[in-house]
DNA sequence: AACGTCACCAACCGCCAGAGC
DNA sequence: TGCTCTGGCGGTTGGTGACGT
């Protein structure tokens, strides 16, 4: 007994295993998402509480796109939230169903070390390795079908009250629009950063058009969790409890489009009723040209042309 | 085929705030 | 009022697989 003691107090690290899920799940049920410290406590699991929730929160719980890329729709969620909001991982993650804190930090993470690289890259052209491009290519139509711009309106700028940022649309020479951001202290940046993803893909040299879809496929904000439902696969984990706390907790939540892969499904109201959005009418339009020339000269060098919607 | 690089992901760590005593 | 505990959050790290050379 003794012994057993002196091993349940050990706390136990690393790769959770089935059985540990097991146990956790079974708690879960049992008792909700919470008094995470008794699953340690009780001899359940040789896991620190916190670990019990993270590992809840992160991988068990219902909903959750395990193993999904980010779609375009929730990487232009994420870059414009984390404009509004800053490294407010847990807030921008309650805009996207399925997604946790980790997962969105994780995105942002990635994304922020391309940029370096693009940025590196840029700037020593000559003797620095091209940029490594995945194969895999996300979805962009819906980058190629943003409403008109607009100007940066006050509602940016109170989201930001250091002032720093603000986005807008503009069109390339291709007549895909961008999302542009600007920085009073270093627009230089935020413009490539806005823009990452476009460039990454102008990296690759594929054909954006190629998988296009025509429709406009907008984002809207939905009221964080009330619009959570089911995935199918979570619903089986619903049966095979008959806990009437899963039923209390997850039952009342509807979100049918949370399915892998799923594709252009609305996260965001229109920008424009949120104020980032289009920039008709503004006292300093940006051309594809002007925008372009914040780039450093030899930053597409190792791009390939992009092709015409044609091809 | 081997190696290096990169992206992605899971998990841990430290800090902080709130609740309970 | 101060201490302790717990949970939440953001930052960071390490592992792994994919890809390029």
């Amino acid at each position: 007994m003794a012994g057993k003691r002196a091993e349940i107090s050990q706390i136990r690290k690393g790769p959770w295993k089935a059985e540990e899920d097991e146990v956790l799940i079974y708690h879960v049920k049992k008792y909700g998402p919470r008094d995470w410290s008794s699953i340690r406590s009780k001899g359940l699991l040789q896991r620190t509480g916190k670990s019990c929730r993270l590992r809840w929160v992160n991988k068990l719980r219902p909903n959750l796109k395990n193993g999904c890329k980010f779609t375009a729709e929730e990487e232009r969620v994420v870059i414009e939230l984390q404009g509004q909001f800053g490294n407010k991982w847990a807030k921008i993650a309650t805009y996207l169903p399925g997604r946790t804190d980790n997962d969105v930090k994780n995105f942002w993470s990635s994304r922020q070390k391309r940029l370096a690289r693009i940025l590196q890259n840029s700037g020593t052209p000559s003797h620095s390795k091209p940029l490594k491009i995945k194969k895999e290519v996300p979805d962009f139509h819906d980058v190629s079908t943003l409403e008109a711009p607009e100007s940066c309106s006050s509602m940016a700028e109170e989201s930001n009250p250091m002032g720093q940022s603000c986005s807008s649309y503009i069109e390339n020479s291709e007549g895909i629009k961008m999302e542009q951001l600007t920085d009073a202290k270093n627009p230089h940046l935020y413009t490539i950063d806005a823009n990452i993803a476009q460039l990454e893909f102008l990296s690759r040299g594929k054909n954006p058009y190629a998988e296009a879809q025509p429709q406009i496929m907008f984002p809207q904000i939905p009221q964080p969790q009330s619009y959570l439902t089911l995935s199918l696969e979570s619903q089986d984990l619903l049966a095979k409890f008959e806990d009437p706390y899963f039923s209390q907790v997850f039952a009342s939540m509807d979100v049918p489009e949370l399915g892998c892969g799923h594709v252009g499904q609305p996260f965001l109201e229109p920008v424009r009723n949120r104020g980032l959005g289009p920039r008709e009418g503004t006292d300093n339009p940006v051309t594809p040209d002007t925008f372009f020339d914040d780039f450093p000269a030899d930053m597409f060098d190792h791009m390939e042309p992009l092709p015409s919607p044609s091809q």
